[in-house]
RNA sequence: GCCGCGUUGGUCAAGAGGUUAAGACGCCUCCCUUUCACGGAGGAAUCACGGGUUCGAGUCCCGUACGUGGUACCA
């Protein structure tokens, strides 16, 4: 059964991301993109990024890079962006200034409109009063508009004064009172707003640029956005791109709207924030974000030991499944599966736990090849250098399935690759006698003369010596464990004594011996 | 305050009037493993509350509570 929002199937599906380049991209902003991304590959449409950077105050050097490259990392590349342009470039809004004058003015022209001319201490002044007077609203509408500084209630003369005076201006929507706004969204089905509750909101800046408001509208339409995908915290506003919509280019062209639900912190409620990253001890942010001011790294999936599959993976069920038991999605799997329409109305509580299972999980199923390079960096960094890239593989392939995150290759892993810095015998000093040590001395001097140094002949040699000596084999694992990797982890103990060879082997178990005299 | 949206175990969730209310994470027990992990078996724990409608409500309606978002010349 085809879905009422694809019953226009002449048009071809265009969705897009539009971040405002202020900082480190978010959990949710990424959830946000993927689910635009999902539905134009599903559909065999375009995905578009377009850059919203009309507040100049805001702007941060260097997020707008920092967020393709977040992309990029992910799997999420649009077809249409800053990067590699589109026949509706340009796709940064502060480049199309001048597209949404025309609009604006339009609007004015329409009588659906105004310019008003309010100062901020006069905003400031008219609030107070509202405040004063006990009113409910503070907003600027059709109750107070009439008192204002605007060309509504100014002659057109006066208004044309001003005008050629270059006094300061914002072109307002005129929204009129008693009428009702609704509109389907694809998550949340019919809405309805009564336009006695929203105000006449600036479309156009004092200083020539769009809100928000109206940049988004304009953009969609000539941009032939076809499905609007936002966060929730869109939808009181979504009457005055509606009204918009009517007013500029027709509801029949607007696109099908879904507002999706808030990513929230995982103790207590509200939105989940970098503050709460920062506070319970996980990354929020899809890679680490260094502000060009105060330099202050904040950390990301990616650093912190992320695989991008994951990633994406636990961000695509948070507030979506598809009705089965399947977690573990692929993107090309996710592409094929994702329906909008079964994406949650309410916020999820994000959980760390879960998310590095996901993790836990796709590491267990990775194709170590593709990240030996990755994890030979994290080697480096703790200062091991690695040259034999194949036995990399073999060690990451023998302890992958007991890492969670990409640097747990290391603590897991080192001992391949050196001695261990400390050896914990607490546990088996005690217990440690004569006879046991005379095991080890012997065994030092059979392993020695070994020719096949392999797993299997290790155990068979190991078990039979134990055996000759009267010594039960699994009071000497632990100790050989312990002399090998230095703790109570890791593979079998005979593997590692293999693949760290002969020499290794016997001299970390002669070390130990030592430090037990 | 006003407007909107939401509410199934601790968390993510299945569920479209009739189910012993799936499954996953986390936690606990046991098995496997002479370590850890993986894997396997099991356990504790839930429909926010109150009214309706109905033979029957987690599912539909209305209230209440709680939460959350908005209420900017920010997005």
């Amino acid at each position: 059964m085809p879905s009422s929002y694809l019953c226009n199937m002449s048009k071809k599906v265009r969705v897009r991301f539009a971040p405002s380049p202020t900082g480190g991209l978010h959990l949710g902003g990424v959830r946000t993109v993927l689910f635009n991304y999902l539905f134009a590959r599903q559909h065999d449409g375009d995905f578009i990024v377009r850059i919203e950077d009309t507040d100049q105050n805001r702007f941060v050097k260097g997020a707008e890079a920092y967020i393709f490259e977040c992309l990029q990392w992910c799997g999420l590349n649009p077809d249409e962006s800053v990067l590699q342009g589109g026949p509706y470039a340009p796709y940064r809004q502060s480049e199309r200034k001048e597209i949404y004058r025309q609009y604006a003015e339009q609007l004015v022209k329409d009588g659906r409109a105004y310019y008003a001319f309010d100062t901020p201490a006069e905003l400031e002044r008219m609030r107070d009063l509202l405040k004063t007077k006990g009113s409910s609203s503070l907003q600027y509408d059709h109750h107070v508009r009439m008192n204002m500084n605007n060309s509504l209630r100014l002659l057109p003369e006066e208004t044309q004064q001003l005008l050629d005076a270059g006094t300061p201006y914002v072109v307002r929507i005129k929204i009129n009172p008693d009428e009702f706004v609704p509109f389907t969204d694809m998550i949340r089905g019919e809405i309805s707003f009564d336009t006695n509750a929203v105000d006449d909101k600036v479309l156009l800046k004092a200083d020539g640029m769009p809100t928000y408001h109206l940049a988004v509208v304009v953009d969609d339409f000539l941009m032939k956005i076809t499905h609007a995908f936002r966060g929730e915290e869109w939808l009181p506003s979504a009457p005055v791109h509606i009204l918009l919509w009517q007013y500029l280019f027709g509801l029949e062209n607007m696109p099908q709207w879904a507002h999706l639900p808030l990513i929230l912190k995982p103790d207590g409620n509200g939105k989940l924030s970098k503050r709460d990253g920062d506070r319970l001890g996980f990354p929020v942010y899809a890679m680490d974000w260094a502000d060009p001011v105060t330099k202050e790294i904040t950390k990301g999936f990616k650093e912190i030991g992320f695989l991008p599959e994951a990633f994406i993976n636990l961000l695509a069920v948070l507030g979506w499944n598809d009705g089965t038991e399947q977690e573990i999605f692929s993107m090309e799997e996710l592409i094929a599966k994702f329906n909008i329409e079964k994406v949650h109305k309410g916020g999820a509580k994000f959980d760390f736990e879960k998310a590095k299972w996901f993790n836990h999980e796709w590491i267990k199923k990775l194709d170590v090849s593709h990240y030996a390079e990755r994890v030979k960096n994290i080697f480096e960094s703790k200062g091991i250098t690695i040259a034999d890239d194949a036995y990399l593989k073999k060690v990451m392939e023998l302890v992958k399935e007991r890492c969670t995150l990409l640097p747990d290759f290391f603590t897991q892993g080192n001992f391949f690759f050196q001695a261990p810095a400390t050896v914990d015998t607490t546990s088996i000093q005690p217990k440690w006698d004569e006879k046991k040590n005379m095991f080890f001395v012997e065994l030092i001097k059979s392993w020695q003369l070994s020719t096949l140094w392999n797993s299997g002949e290790l155990e068979i040699s190991f078990k039979e010596l134990a055996a000759a000596n009267q010594l039960k084999t699994g009071e000497l694992m632990l100790p050989l464990r312990l002399m090998l990797v230095g703790g109570k982890f890791g593979p079998g103990v005979f593997e590692i004594a293999s693949a760290i060879g002969k020499e290794s082997t016997i001299k970390r178990i002669e070390y130990t011996l030592a430090l037990l005299q």
